[in-house]
RNA sequence: CGGUGCGUAGCGCAGCCUGGUAGCGCACUAGUCUGGGGGACUAGGGGUCGUAGGUUCAAAUCCUGCCGCACCGACCA
């Protein structure tokens, strides 16, 4: 991509309207612009970095047999009428007129349309278990929208949908569920802990949040720092056996929001060196809910004994959007954004410093045209002084930028930053292409 | 919804108290110099002062309503 022909637009100074780290970064990157309270557009940048985010947990439930489908946002309102949320959720529900005044909802999740989508194609214990799910826009009409995209309105989430023949068996999907939660913030780089949950308007027994630890965070939670050593991303998430033990295994540690925080069983579970009370950003929320909602819906099978039964669920989501300003805010200095190379929207930054200087020029366009199908390289190949391209890459915050100059092609070299240790290298010519082939594997 | 504050150029702000020609910095346009960490000089362009009404000879400025935005609290991915 080059930044001539892009949509870029990075702001020098704070917006006014934003107080986080992130906010600000996100506005100044040029990765969102805000529609009105609590709504945004997504530039391309910000774009990029979403869409990333998205496909990787999007890859890796595929890849656990948990298969994709896309419900709509805009949802009917007689299923909420069934499942007795329709008033229960409140005003944070977007309700909507149609031309015949039939009253529509933007959905703020899924469960009921779930669950009236499956109760009639599974039909038999042959037909379970079966895990779904998609990604969708939502919309809940926040009291207060805040922080850009970390709590707005309109917000895009990732949520799965269980359905098992039983207690135990739905126990298993939760199991499941919670470690592929665990490897999926791992794969983001991100510290994530686990604690126990209020289920909220969502409903059910089994509950737990994942909390980032951030300085701004929203969410007070309470943990032992024995939570961390824990190593849980590299189990099969088909050995029933092993998913059940570390999930148990992590869930003895004490972890707990402060809602279900008990003070008491705290002290008296971990050491008082170990005792961690925090703030955090809440990036997950896995339910289980038995049969709530396939009560309501009449979501039931046939066992091999020809008795019917209701199907046991559980919702498990993920905030996507969220998680952008999230990966953020745990990665960032005076200077800007610093993507860790999962998530970050180009895997390089080309930077050539003098535009007006052919030797420089047509070497950029040189490695760019070289470079552009192995590897997503954004060529700052602008117009503008080295400085501002400096500090802009810097504010974007791609891992790693390269650096030409006809000072360092005249004997040789080209330069290289680091973006998150700020180091700067020399390589040599002939050495690059295995420099950035070694940098990138790892 | 309660408490607080703010709406003036794309962004950041001054002007309002004490009514009288719409201002500054950055960004933008043109030119000259410069050319490896937001450079300098010169000349420009860009405004329904959130909106509707009121007071006044005269309103960005005073008064009232409305709208929008943000911060603090109760809700949530």
């Amino acid at each position: 991509m080059k930044l001539s022909k892009y949509y870029s637009f990075t702001l020098r100074e704070d917006p006014n309207e934003a107080y986080l780290n992130s906010h600000k970064l996100m506005l100044r990157a040029g990765m969102i612009r805000q529609a009105t309270s609590g709504i945004y557009t997504w530039l391309p940048l910000g774009l990029k970095v979403l869409n990333k985010i998205k496909d990787l947990i999007r890859n890796i439930h595929i890849k656990n047999e948990i298969y994709e489908i896309l419900m709509p946002t805009i949802q009917p309102s007689d299923i909420w009428k069934k499942s007795g949320r329709f008033n229960d959720y409140g005003k944070e529900m977007l309700k909507i007129f149609d031309r015949n005044d039939n009253t529509l909802l933007y959905g703020p999740t899924n469960e009921e349309m779930i669950t009236d989508l499956v109760s009639n194609d599974l039909k038999s214990y042959k037909d379970l278990p079966k895990l779904l799910f998609h990604t969708q826009w939502k919309f809940r009409d926040e009291i207060r929208p805040r922080f850009g995209v970390m709590r707005c309105r309109e917000f895009l989430m990732k949520d799965a949908y269980s359905f098992d023949l039983d207690y135990e068996n739905s126990y298993f999907s939760y199991c499941k569920m919670f470690i592929l939660y665990m490897k999926i913030f791992n794969l983001l780089g991100l510290n994530v802990i686990p604690v126990k949950a209020d289920s909220g308007p969502i409903g059910g027994a089994l509950s737990h949040e994942f909390i980032l630890e951030t300085s701004n965070g929203e969410t007070l939670f309470f943990y032992d720092k024995t939570i961390l050593d824990k190593d849980c991303y590299n189990i099969n998430l088909n050995d029933k056996e092993l998913v059940i033990k570390a999930t148990e295994d992590l869930l003895s540690v004490y972890s707990s929001s402060s809602e279900t925080h008990d003070e008491a069983l705290f002290k008296s579970k971990t050491s008082p060196q170990n005792q961690i009370c925090s703030k955090g950003i809440e990036v997950g929320h896995i339910f289980y809910f038995g049969t709530k909602y396939s009560e309501a819906f009449d979501a039931n099978y046939i066992t091999s004994n020809g008795e019917k039964k209701l199907i046991h669920s559980g919702s498990y989501g993920i905030g996507v959007s969220r998680l952008v300003a999230a990966v953020i805010e745990a990665n960032n200095d005076d200077k800007g954004i610093i993507w860790p190379k999962q998530v970050s929207p180009y895997d390089l930054g080309l930077i050539n410093v003098r535009f007006d200087n052919s030797k420089s020029k047509d070497f950029s366009e040189e490695f760019y045209k070289k470079f552009t199908n192995k590897y997503e390289v954004i060529y700052d190949d602008r117009e503008v002084r080295a400085g501002k391209k400096f500090n802009d890459m810097d504010l974007i915050g791609v891992p790693l930028q390269v650096i030409v100059g006809e000072k360092n092609l005249l004997n040789s070299n080209i330069e290289v930053k680091h973006r998150n240790t700020g180091k700067l290298q020399l390589i040599s010519l002939d050495k690059i292409e295995s420099y950035l082939e070694k940098y990138c594997e790892c």
